[in-house]
DNA sequence: GTCTATACTGTGATAGAC
DNA sequence: GTCTATCACAGTATAGAC
């Protein structure tokens, strides 16, 4: 049973990553809960803060997924299983990755925007983005830009594909976006 | 030799896109101009008048484009073609493109994103993302959503990429993306 | 834990002088 | 075409009653 901070950030989340971060009104999201301004401000003292909560799982997921895959060499085997968890956790914090993905250059003073760069830095370190060809950086880019747009449009439009299926193309399409990108420069991390 | 319209309308187009179209306040637009408030308000009566200038020569171009092809027969040949200048379409028009994907979804208000919305519906009759299967459809979010995503996120971060190379790169994923949807289903916008 | 009342700031927009 | 002054309003946040 879901207390009213983890409603509020709920709440929060969808309103944040539909109509954005800024045009999302303390107000708005009291009228959605059925409480008032303040009492939202009882449970997160600031906006920013109730931001903070809402990214905050997701940046905690993501750190353990690279945590785990740094303890051990980045076999060409583990990367396909490292691919297949990227997507569910693509699938699994959607919203919090759109968000990301683009509000979070206009969120630059808030510091879990920070944490959330350097994941995603790390992220890109895998898959040569830091390291490899412009085309290495696109095709990550797009891998990921990409993704996210396309499972929160569907969101907003209303309608949710089957999961199965989706989560079945989004691995189709991304490993053979991936797939390009040398293994060997994979391992760069390990330096 | 831009006049100060022109460049009011270049200037909200950078803050619109980096900071967000309501992140961003008209004093913020006259203070990067040199101007007051109210001489922004002279040149464009409101906030989303600015707004729909900015995005309306895109819209225009797009549009431009798809009349042109609806004009004859869609060939395999000529949908290389068209892929070509959908890349130079996104890369020339990159801002516009990234303030719709990114932003569109909550200026549903807003006249010009309806107009914006029809054109992107057009456009996905043409990559079978309208009839396609799911995977189809998560082909062309994909791709779009990405390509917008990488190319407007590389003048956030302050470095451009050589052009000659992103367009070919570009054009070289966008392709391989785009490439397993039959191009059969291509030719619905003649029925 | 929730509310009303309030303070303060920022915002879009208008009026009118120059 | 640009400005200052002003308006009405929405925004975040605080204080304090219940």
């Amino acid at each position: 049973m879901p207390n009213t901070a983890d409603d509020l950030r709920a709440i929060a989340l969808a309103e944040f990553t539909t109509a954005g971060y800024s045009a999302t009104s303390l107000h708005r999201i009291a009228e959605l809960a059925g409480l008032s301004k303040s009492s939202v401000l009882y449970h997160y003292s600031s906006k920013e803060t109730l931001l903070e909560a809402t990214v905050a799982p997701a940046i905690d997921r993501m750190t353990a997924i690279l945590d785990e895959l740094s303890s051990g060499p980045f076999t060409p085997a583990r990367r396909t299983a490292f691919l297949e968890e990227f997507v569910d956790f693509i699938l699994q914090y959607r919203r919090e990755v759109n968000l990301f993905i683009n509000q979070g250059p206009s969120l630059i003073d808030v510091p879990v925007i920070d944490r959330a760069n350097e994941v995603v830095y790390r992220l890109a370190e895998h898959f040569a983005a830091t390291t490899g060809s412009i085309e290495d950086k696109m095709r990550f880019g797009i891998a990921l830009g990409g993704a996210a747009y396309t499972l929160c449009s569907q969101d907003e439009l209303g309608f949710a594909l089957p999961i199965d299926e989706t989560r079945a193309a989004l691995v189709t399409i991304l490993t053979e976006l991936l797939a390009p990108i040398p293994v060997a420069s994979l391992s760069n991390q390990e330096k």
